[in-house]
DNA sequence: CTGAAAGCGCTAACAG
DNA sequence: CTGTTAGCGCTTTCAG
């Protein structure tokens, strides 16, 4: 492997000297040596040791990126967004598959403390772990966890109660009196919010709250199809607001084999806007999150909280309604 | 930050000694000294910094992952079987978006020669940049690009000729005459194959070979959607082999809103098995990757490689098909 | 304008 | 059973 010293010794000058120009710290190098050093360093393919650069330097150029599952679309999407601003800052990024576990969560929260990533990014867990977020030693952003924390930790968080709210009037709006509603565990703070912001409309515009209409389970298509299965078995329903898209592909799976005609019987809604929900049957309306924006923002942040170790430490974005076929 | 010498000056041992303890290499360490070392490393919450020893050993565990697009469910399945088998080995990924640029791949490349990751696997870039990858200086493990390159590279491939050939044959057997076929660009390695593996199976079965019931664009709902509108438009045709699934759901919208039913107007067959695919309307026939199973055989490879040594370099798999609603 | 020297935090002989 | 020493490849004063 070639090291700096070699580059150095080939150009006759010290190794401090190879590494000033190649850093753009060369002001004072004349341009001749500059010359000579960078054609040197061209033919011979010398490729500088980033490790040993940040040893030196103590910066990576790396975050960590926690997510439950990149197989879910809406985190795929997420990672996406955030691995292309992360890119352009000139970062790269470890990626880590939580499935929900807590214990999964801490572990990788410790190797990231090993390869001294310059800053995290995580999305999501249902316990709140936040003692251990704490502890550690860089700079965090959370993703849609609205929760009060230390001082070092950012957040962006989408107004999921608006959402929510949103959601449940537009369906209230199109003529529906008995909304049901299927989305993960309440200990979820997203889900729990965007049932408040149901909870909301409904009481705002009169409408009978009757908790045997909300089915709870995960982020899952299953839980969609279950949900539906249930719920509209037993219950006379005509809309339902579902707590992510994928929950809405289950449900209008279920209620199609039950004979159920969407919008005509039962209108849905979803959240997220996922990729895939203006291509099924009917296309979904939903609740869009600026996932591309959410990535930015919190690279942003964390960029921030690295260099300026600024107190713009919290982003607050706003959802949108989005109206196709299946509730319209 | 505590380090490893500030925990030996503690424990009243040289570095050396808390550096045997910690790597388990404490063979020879009185259990008296092992023990008041881990009592104190557990006190001060002392973590290792994994650059310096990354610098030492020679080693970070790391791999680099380089697909065209996490967003794609295929990719999205296969980052997280990747994720997996390298996590339960110890080493952690870098994830890389190329968007099927091929200067991105090299930037990539670039990158992680410098953050001197152990291996990195890589899927799928339009242009062979073959000469690039081999002068790179980790192993490379290449996926489902059955090209011939130097024997430091590995390969996992999945019959896509196979899988073409099943996927037509299959559509031909339940009773199609004259079958259409939408992908992406055949100078795209996997699509060549299994546009080779149609033709072989229309010969076989003496049926018509008409290139205008062809379409080619990109591996996107869009060119699903077009080519159907296309080839549907101008063409008779009783059966569509689809390049992957995600075009399939583009051409099945497309058939859907030209007035054909599908199976029995057109039947669909598609190609990979992602997740949503057996819940869409309807659940869709394809080509079933053994996309986990691809992502552990990869991280075997690299394992491989990298500590064997080894000339084991080259993992062949065969997919199957699921037979659903869109065309059995 | 350039170089010598120190040191980032760790591990691996080797010596005792 | 434990410590000394050297050094991984780089950057950064500081001196010249």
């Amino acid at each position: 492997m070639t090291t700096i010293k070699e580059i150095a010794q080939m150009a006759g000058v010290s190794s401090a000297t190879v590494s000033k120009v190649l850093n753009g710290k060369d002001k004072s190098i004349s341009s001749a040596t500059r010359e000579r050093i960078l054609r040197i360093v061209e033919e011979q393919g010398y490729i500088p040791n980033g490790i040993a650069k940040s040893l030196r330097i103590k910066s990576t150029k790396t975050f960590g990126l926690i997510i439950p599952n990149v197989t879910n679309p809406f985190f795929s999407e997420l990672a996406k967004g955030i691995e292309d601003a992360s890119e352009a800052e000139g970062y790269s990024l470890i990626l880590c598959n939580t499935y929900g576990k807590d214990n999964r969560e801490k572990q990788y929260l410790r190797i990231l403390e090993e390869k001294k990533v310059d800053g995290a990014i995580i999305a999501a867990s249902t316990k709140e772990d936040i003692e251990v977020i704490e502890r550690v030693s860089f700079p965090i952003v959370l993703l849609d966890r609205d929760i009060e924390v230390g001082s070092n930790i950012g957040k962006v968080i989408v107004d999921n109660e608006y959402g929510g709210y949103v959601a449940t009037k537009h369906l209230a709006q199109i003529g529906c009196k008995r909304i049901g509603h299927i989305t993960s565990s309440l200990k979820d703070n997203p889900s729990n919010n965007r049932y408040k912001g149901m909870l909301r409309a409904l009481e705002e515009l009169d409408l009978e709250i009757d908790h045997n209409l909300y089915h709870f389970g995960k982020f899952s298509i299953d839980t969609g199809y279950e949900g539906a299965l249930e719920i509209a078995s037993k219950q006379n329903i005509d809309g339902i607001f579902c707590g992510n898209d994928i929950i809405a592909i289950g449900a209008i799976n279920g209620l199609k084999e039950m004979g159920y005609k969407i919008p005509n019987d039962i209108k849905i809604v979803g959240y997220d806007d996922i990729y895939i929900s203006k291509y099924i049957d009917p296309p979904l309306t939903t609740i869009r999150q600026p996932i591309y924006s959410i990535g930015s923002n919190a690279v942003d942040l964390l960029l921030n909280m690295i260099t300026k170790n600024g107190k713009d430490i919290k982003r607050k974005l706003i959802p949108q309604l989005v109206i196709r076929e299946s509730a319209k």
